[in-house]
DNA sequence: CCGATAAATCGAATGACGTTCGTTTAGTGG
DNA sequence: CCACTAAACGAACGTCATTCGATTTATCGG
């Protein structure tokens, strides 16, 4: 696995290689076993020969984000309903972040990046939101909002199941801890994780009233 | 400023005196800047020192959270009804946060501590909901849901200002750049900064959404 | 008042990590 | 065929978090 000294015969790597398979070693060893070393040794590379391609880390990683990011599907803005499009796309923006849990510490506090893809997801969610009626200068905050709501979810989705765990605490907390137990069953029965309930109830809540401003604004 | 070897009279180093020296040094020096040892010279002592008191970098981090979490207040739940209450709690989570930018991406993707003054808010928010008349099964969600939205705005709060600048790009992209063209004159002319008016779009509509499901359940 | 113990700091050392740089080799355009 | 560029390597550096033993000082029991 090991290479020699010199260039290649054919190329070993690549900007677009190097986020693939950075992307993979995340997923695999998780957030804290993402390090330039092993990088290079999953790539048949030494460290030092990553930076023929990449500026550095945080470049990887914001390849590592527009990978994610492109599996992320905008086109329903072009024929649904602003509102019932919404609520698809914000599914399936979660469900991008979702398929790699441990990147998304890393990704979330990473500025977005303003790669092509990602512009042109945001054209076509502008402009389904401009046909749904909304004046020019509430589109980029609703936008907005629901993002933060997508990206605060997707946090939720990684924290530790254990959180809300009170412990030897529990007593001094009645209330709290006896609700906990209740999400907790209900999750159980409903055959779904905590997560997805807290979801659906805001994303659905906040899409409710989205419309209900909007018709106020006639 | 330098310490002589042996136990200090007085102990200089505390799990307290250490977190908020940490803040102090987040805050003005950024997240890059926050190192044991840049922190270990603002208290006038040893990087090993800090060891006696805390367990690591980790632990100090989650000192932290808890000074920031402690600025926000949850009375408002004995008083008030459950959806003004959730707006003005909103509002001061945000804040709290926002009176430190740079630790906030620090602080974003750290597990929520279970410490008790924690326990004791989520306790007084789950109350209110309960007295507001939630089903039991669906409190936590309800909160979470607002938590992450709030985290997500939070994180929105420190982003780049030119996120959204197309640049060179912006001609494959006309309708998204003249809606934020947009959306920074609104921004302008209200004097708000873009990030408050997502935040207060996204709230009310979640909080509105959210009374309107609990009415259709009746 | 004295000696043992515990508390707390320091200094040195360690290992991991990201990054830089000079060297070496192989493909490519003229 | 030759100069140039692309690409990988190895070595080195500086930073960082953390560990450990030595050292000093306060405190407490007798």
């Amino acid at each position: 696995m090991r290479r020699r000294v010199g260039r290649p015969a054919k190329p070993v790597l690549s900007r677009e290689a190097i986020a693939r398979a950075a992307l993979a070693l995340i997923d695999d060893a998780g957030a804290e076993g993402f390090s330039m070393a092993a990088l290079a040794e999953r790539l048949g590379v030494r460290p030092s020969s990553l930076y023929n391609h990449v500026s550095g880390k945080d470049d990887i990683l914001a390849a590592v984000r527009e990978i994610v990011s492109d599996a992320i599907d905008a086109s329903m803005f072009a024929v649904l309903p602003w509102d019932e499009a919404l609520v698809r796309w914000a599914h399936g923006y979660r469900d991008a972040f979702a398929a790699h849990p441990p990147a998304i510490s890393l990704l979330a506090t990473l500025p977005i990046t303003g790669a092509l893809r990602t512009l042109r997801m945001y054209e076509e969610v502008v402009g389904g939101l401009r046909r749904g009626g909304w004046p020019e200068a509430m589109v980029i905050p609703v936008m907005v909002a629901v993002e933060s709501f997508i990206l605060g979810s997707a946090l939720d989705l990684v924290a530790p199941p254990d959180m809300f765990d009170a412990g030897p605490l529990a007593a001094q907390v009645p209330v709290f801890a006896a609700t906990v137990r209740a999400r907790d069953d209900a999750a159980t029965t409903s055959g779904r994780p905590p997560a997805d309930l807290s979801f659906e109830v805001g994303l659905a809540a906040i899409v409710e009233g989205l419309r209900r401003t909007l018709a106020a604004m006639g």
